[in-house]
DNA sequence: GCCAACGTTGGC
DNA sequence: GCCAACGTTGGC
């Protein structure tokens, strides 16, 4: 099983967003990285666990658990002129971009925030920690997975 | 609101 | 293929 933290700025959508959703579970669209979408074409498995992250706000950090409950499949998001991630090169014979179906597990039991995960030493390989990151889903590796919620 | 970092675009 | 200009991310 792979680990995983994806990003999503909560003005936008929260894990109390993803909570309230039927079957607690929605569509990562509006991923447009290349490495973020390769990862989730080739590598997100269903079952594999996933932190949430929640950026620009006023405490950035991890806020709880997902899962993944859908493989890689084309983000229709793009094909939509109305959408704000309407992509016109992709093209639906050949979709360009890519997005998985998450589904809520729970809450962590406080905010873990980025300035605390900056602050262990053994997590300073995370790109998350790293200056200039700007990758909205990374991997975990299962030692820092474990190591993170041993601080909740 | 500022700005560093970095990805993308497009002229050449 | 180079690289300057521009746009976006996201912490602070």
């Amino acid at each position: 099983m792979n680990y995983w933290l994806m990003k999503s700025e909560p003005n936008a959508f929260s894990i109390d967003d993803l909570e309230k959703m039927p079957n607690q579970t929605e569509h990562w669209d509006g991923v447009r990285n290349y490495q973020a979408r390769n990862m989730m074409r080739d590598q997100m498995k269903i079952g594999d666990q996933v932190f949430f992250y929640h950026s620009n706000c006023e405490i950035p950090g991890i806020v709880g658990l997902m899962e993944v409950v859908r493989e890689g499949y084309p983000d229709h998001t793009a094909f939509d002129p109305q959408s704000k991630y309407f992509d016109p090169k992709s093209d639906p014979e050949k979709p360009r971009w890519i997005m998985v179906d998450i589904k809520y597990i729970r809450h962590t039991n406080r905010v873990i925030s980025l300035a605390e995960l900056k602050e262990q030493e053994i997590l300073e390989n995370m790109p998350l920690v790293r200056k200039g990151n700007r990758l909205s889903i990374m991997p975990v590796s299962p030692a820092e997975w474990s190591y993170i919620l041993s601080l909740e």
